[in-house]
DNA sequence: GCCGCTGTTTAAGCGTGCCTAAAAATCAAC
DNA sequence: GTTGATTTTTAGGCACGCTTAAACAGCGGC
């Protein structure tokens, strides 16, 4: 006789579905709230077909509560799981910096592959083996065990600021390798003091202060850096 | 104008295809040489038919040489590529037991899981991390980045042994929860001293000798114990 | 209010990796 | 060497995750 287990097996997500819930869950964040389809296979590298599908699966799943044509919000069960795999990936990407002496490029592909080995014991032993870290090598908070993700910084995209405010890069929201190369080369670093000369308005390009010497940011980039604004 | 890719292009194996090819390693090495679908399937917990399925399709690919009927070998490129895996899958339980404190007889499940992420480089930094090991936590040896997997200490089956034989017990050939715990709580441990004082021809069983105590192992027990021959 | 454009969904199909059931080959017994 | 038991393979089916192509919904322009 065996216990009527499968009202108690909780279905564990696949690998893809995990990646659609994290996919879900930035566009989320960075829009204001539905997503629709189209943003989720731009994001994902798929087709549309391939995001509908996805999304009505994990809408019949529970995990987002989906309205044809109208966009997809995560449900709470669905946002709790995109952040469990959202901290998986962080603290793998600040072992494979911090330990494998990886540099922060190289992180985000390894850890693509690395966040969808779920073992609750696995991750907090991560977690400490790294001394309960705060932020991952982009400068991006990494939720806590329980899945709290509070970020007392408080960034802003430094597109949202105006000409005379200063502030700190503490983080960046595009982790693909070009963009992190880019910065490298523009000697753009995390923690750098920030300080906004003059808009553009024609293209949204941005003159900031860096130390000594003056930059020209595209708005392209200006959006994907975030500020802690400290004036 | 893009490069002629497709022909560089080397099909990536998936993980299910990896552990497959682990298996007849793991097979091919037991065994005296070839691998019935049969044992693939027990080794695998699925049906003979699903062995046979990616049997034939890893000989389609070169991985194997197959004739139905008669059993499957490792072609070159086949055993290079399980090697591979073995090595990852190695490296692997020593970062969980070294670096996370896992116990030996809890990294099996979570390698197993680790092994298919395949970058070399990764590969190659986790081996230099852990400084190089020769053996993983259950005592085997671990293949080098080249593939070279030799081991001086010779180990051979405790069951191979006849009274009077004296050696050490040095890895394990079963990794399983079950086994490693049985282990634990008779206090068989890795680098321990062993005699044989007698064996016992009705069932197999041995009576051996470990420091002050005797114990009687059960065949299944010394066919699982690997031992370097001291005398 | 209708038209067409864009965005989205459905339909049909394909490879992977598993299953069950049925057929076929091997091997051992006589 | 034929027979019968055992092993192995084939056939057909299913879920996943993707694709292309076709149908459909929503929305601005007129």
């Amino acid at each position: 006789m065996e216990p009527v287990s499968a009202a108690i097996t909780q279905k564990s997500l696949t690998a893809s579905e995990e990646n659609y819930l994290k996919c879900l869950y930035v566009l989320e964040q960075s829009q204001n709230g539905r997503v629709h389809t189209n943003d989720v296979a731009a994001y994902m590298h798929t087709k549309a077909s391939s995001a509908t599908d996805m999304v009505q699966r994990l809408s019949k799943k529970g995990y987002v509560h989906y309205r044809a044509y109208h966009g997809a919000t995560l449900s709470k069960k669905g946002t709790e799981a995109a952040v469990q795999v959202v901290r998986r990936h962080r603290l793998w990407e600040t072992f494979l910096h911090r330990k494998l002496r990886f540099r922060w490029d190289e992180v985000h592909a390894l850890a693509d592959q690395l966040e969808h080995i779920s073992s609750p014991e696995l991750t907090d032993r991560l977690d400490a083996l790294l001394d309960y870290p705060k932020y991952d090598p982009h400068g991006e908070p990494i939720p806590s065990a329980n899945g709290a993700v509070n970020d007392p910084r408080n960034p802003v995209q430094l597109s949202t600021l105006n000409a005379g405010n200063i502030g700190r890069i503490v983080a960046v929201s595009d982790h693909s390798q070009d963009f992190l190369k880019y910065l490298e080369t523009t000697n753009l670093i995390l923690g750098s003091r920030i300080e906004v000369n003059r808009l553009q308005a024609f293209d949204g390009s941005m003159h900031v202060q860096l130390a000594v010497r003056e930059v020209v940011l595209s708005e392209k980039v200006t959006e994907r850096l975030l500020i802690e604004v400290l004036h």
